[in-house]
DNA sequence: TATGAATGAGTATTCATTCAT
DNA sequence: TATGAATGAATACTCATTCAT
């Protein structure tokens, strides 16, 4: 069996499986006999389970950023110095996001794993994105606060963060929400369509009125933690 | 050691770990050794581990569910049969969801376990929120529809779910967040203070202008799935 | 099945079988087999398989300790303040490190495990004895140097362990020792009757006269690592 | 890479970590990866790990037998048929055995791998030295009868092992004693040194005075094993 | 009512070795 | 001649759960 092939197939099992499932829940035995692989495979080929998971993430992850800043380097030739209006900014992004798990017919699995890596105990992986794909991120908040210049820089983090859990939560949990919606609503719901009705609320977000200034003790009692 | 004593600190331990490092990665090991408490205790007082994970749950959302009824109770009266403002409902939502965890001086750990009930892998646990409190939410839900009368029902469905995953998203990452906020942004930051810029965003994204409609076949390639 | 029985299976098999094959060549399954013992009641019981292999050495070395204490606290009692007779020392000495193992009917593996202690990479054994039993040896290494006045410190320092090699390495390979020795000479040998060989060569090799001084710069070119 | 590049690197890598961990303790995955040599070289040249570390010793030992005769011949040679002095064998030995680790500067590793030979449970390893080196040691233990004519034969054995435990227990672990030796005694410790101090130590045990005879039946419970 | 002991199934990982190329 | 890939067996250890007392 040639490597590739072997890489490939844990790869692609291992990505369905953690989305099913989650990374503690999914063993190795687990994706090792689903892939009809040797059990000694993962570590042979990856090291580590956790290296694994990183693997799974950076076949997403290196094409987006590489083709990420390609988009922006074009946007950027385009506007010749003048600010990128914050749609083009977000419609950028989704457009390139959603290129690479589209090309692979893995949409779904995608957001469930990016939801994953926010939500589950996986240190390293939080650090392992972070290290290797927070230039892009930087890039964008950049362009972002550009073209939002009225924002508190706070308050545009937080909102962008708003954001952030808005799209993540809804696709990754895609799943169940179209079963309901498809029962209630009898609408078919594709990724597509998701993207259409989150546009408009994801605009509207952004620029919101500010909130009301913090008066002075006010919160003196309140519990932050 | 009284009955209700281990039970007790069982379920403070239990919070605090599911918190911290999810279901899966936290072991009746890690929970009773660390309670100072028989190994055997969890599954004497609560049966298994799922039972345990669904205690944890219901002592914030028991008394949650009842002081919601006896609120949208007292709105009800108070508006005679008018419609509600959307605002007042979120408010009180808010308010009545906050006010448990805060009593207890632990709104970070329930924001983290809301969290984790979306995006781990435990089938049982969503079945048994969804039965035990799925008729709060079905009321609430009928009184936002009474305050958004011109959002079609899909699209409020979408939007309350989009709402949700900000809320959630950034609650359960409270602690990352305002690590990173408060070093680029030298601002303390509270969870009142979140509340209070999560209102207007959230008001404003409800009240966003409709996507523009689908067009026939437009999207008859598109890849849902 | 009572603790102690579980407990005492596992540390009779264990040394048994560390004494014949070594640390690292003993798997847990090696022991807990032979035992018949569940597998997973090594780590319940002890917690690791390091924490067993020092817990076969205590069950030795405890009493050890506490009655060569004893053994001591009488000689001086009878010496009354004059030093004690290396003769006498050694003696005491090899009567006591005899007495437990001779009980238990286990000088072979006794000895063998001490010669492991020794050989055998296990850095945390080492310690492990080091910081346990550490102050006997070091009382009677004082006892000695006052049986030895002329002998320098440096020098006494490497006799006894000259004298030590000499012991384990024996006593430690004494079954393919034994083979031959009965084959070739016809002798059997127990180990009551070692003792009584070595008795002469130990003291000779005490009192043996002192080396040439080291000449100066002759060895300027010695390989020393 | 020329093939006696890769067992030569192979080799030494070998020894160096054998002497370090012992033999179970180190994988070839150790040994092929330090030495920057493809895993499966060591059973493409070697056959086996029990083959490797036979070879390892193989290249200490096949230098030192022909030495050994050559100097035994000279020896012979130089008497003429009268009785080699006991000094002047144990000399030639050691000077012999030292020879050719100490052309290597590997002084240190050689004799730690002597100590595991006697002391790691690779049976394959003591039959193979028995099996290729036993012919000098024969013809070496037969010049030492005949120059302690009044020593009993089976006495002459014991002390012979007596002080082969002494020297390899010495110089096996040296590296752990010249740290207490040089911290205690500030004393700078070769292994020529110790040689030095060792010489009067054998000779002085070996010329001990006989150990009085066994009593009949004195010992007739004595428990051997 | 509570608990220490025990257990069988599971975990990730490492091992020496083999094999196709 | 040499090697990257693969493998089956083994490793120590952890798991939730059960059971006798």
């Amino acid at each position: 069996m040639a490597q590739s092939d072997t890489v490939t197939r844990i790869l692609d099992t291992a990505e369905v499986l953690f989305a099913e499932r989650g990374f503690a829940e999914t063993s190795l035995r687990n994706i090792t006999s689903k892939a009809r692989v040797n059990l000694a495979a993962v570590n042979y080929h990856f090291g580590s389970k956790k290296a694994l998971i990183q693997a799974v993430f950076s076949r997403y992850l290196d094409p987006f950023t590489q083709r990420f800043h390609t988009a922006l380097d074009e946007l950027e030739a385009q506007h010749a110095g003048r600010v990128i209006p914050l749609e083009t900014l977000l419609e950028t992004m989704a457009t390139t996001v959603l290129a690479v798990p589209a090309e692979r017919n893995s949409l779904k699995v995608f957001m469930r794993l990016l939801g994953l890596a926010y939500s589950q105990a996986q240190g390293h992986l939080r650090r392992h994105i972070q290290q290797e794909y927070g230039d892009v991120f930087t890039r964008f908040t950049e362009l972002v606060r550009q073209a939002t210049p009225d924002l508190p820089d706070a308050e545009r983090f937080w909102r962008l963060h708003f954001m952030l859990g808005t799209v993540i939560f809804t696709l990754s949990g895609l799943d169940a929400l179209r079963d309901i919606a498809e029962k209630d609503y009898q609408e078919q719901v594709t990724v597509r369509d998701l993207v259409r009705r989150l546009r408009p609320v994801v605009v509207a977000a952004m620029n919101a009125p500010l909130p009301p200034a913090l008066e002075e003790g006010k919160y003196a009692n309140a519990q932050a933690r």
